[in-house]
DNA sequence: CCACAAATATGACAGTTGTCATATTCCAGT
DNA sequence: ACTGGAATATGACAACTGTCATATTTGTGG
């Protein structure tokens, strides 16, 4: 395939990004680790660093939402949450609590690249912007599901900002912890919260 | 005062990864943000920057610690909870959605100091270790005023999990939306599971 | 007033970073 | 076979980083 030097990169720096976080993963790191040219950087991605950083985020963003979407439609909105807990809490241990989300690294560790000009100002909402769109996007999954079984409007994304929120939370605890346990409570608190809401619009 | 320089130095760090993340502060920064000397870096912080962030992880986890215990033991558990949430999103609006949590910047964000040695990774443990004994201090608050309101104490520690995982998240999020939206949802679902939680128990 | 340690100033160090310019290799289309 | 553009290789650049060694200042106890 012609883009697969590209596609590694951009897999290559989404994973170093979830465990070191943005500014700690370099493109040399990136072609270290995912053994590709270096001198393709430039070729791949004219618009540099800041460029990567932007196709890693929409990259993991889509990695997690299409399974999710796939899981919601098929299992329903319990279903689905546990499908999401479960992609992290294996995403966890595989990496020996290495790798935490690629997105929340970009909501808080700011790429600073070249400075002065107010390129700068707007070239970090840029990304800002797409990490909020990645999770605008989950949010918006969880909360159509929420809907369709039957919850309010309000209720719905309530909800389901709760879940994407106390999930990115608790995958950062965990990788601090080293140690499953929070997203085991969060997981167990989060079905409650949910059958109950759910229940209470059946009955 | 004789520590004014030291303790302006650490509450500058702290102010600087909330903002930026650990990596994209340095040590010039700190000193520029500060108006503090350059030169008495290494007499105040001899382990350098690796100590730098570890106080401020230290001083960020008791200013947060302090008053919301305060506010637990004088306002009750839903009181404590608005104030903790408050608290945050003071800070969001004051500072234009620039700062967020430090404690969660070094969490996403590994140092990554001189490397080789196994000093390495046993340092970057040091720094995960004291961000989660900041999780875990907050936690233990929310906990121990759940437990005195009458809750079980298996229900007592997950709920304070979900709470600071939930808000440490949103506070991301919203720092990648540059908008409360996501707090004032995420505050009025907590509030509605703590409620039914210890109404549940009084009745 | 003096001495002595704490605090600050200043400059240098090797290493790394993102970026770019230039060469070289690869490979499909004719 | 060959040509033209895509892809890769290689090295260099200035800027920045954390750290350290060496002055110089400051403030306080004698």
């Amino acid at each position: 395939m012609t883009t697969t030097t590209r596609d590694k990169m951009i897999a290559g720096a989404a994973d170093l990004m979830s465990r070191r976080g943005v500014n700690a993963t370099s493109m040399r790191d990136v072609v270290r680790h995912t053994a590709t040219p270096r001198g393709s950087i430039s070729h791949h991605f004219p618009d540099g660093k800041r460029q990567l950083i932007a196709e890693a985020v929409t990259f993991a963003g889509k990695q997690v939402s299409i399974p999710l979407e796939k899981a919601m439609n098929e299992r329903g909105v319990i279903g689905g949450l546990r499908a999401f807990v479960a992609s992290w809490r294996r995403q966890l241990e595989a990496t020996g609590f290495e790798a935490g989300c690629p997105v929340l690294a970009v909501a808080v560790d700011r790429y600073v690249g070249e400075a002065s000009d107010r390129d700068d100002e707007t070239a970090q909402q840029h990304l800002l912007d797409l990490a909020d769109g990645v999770f605008a996007d989950w949010r918006q999954i969880m909360r159509t599901a929420l809907l369709r079984e039957g919850l309010a409007a309000e209720r719905s994304e309530r909800l389901a900002t709760l879940v994407v929120a106390s999930i990115e939370g608790t995958v950062a605890m965990c990788r601090a912890s080293r140690s499953t346990d929070a997203l085991d409570q969060v997981q167990e608190e989060l079905e409650t919260v949910l059958s109950t809401a759910l229940a209470r619009t059946a009955g």
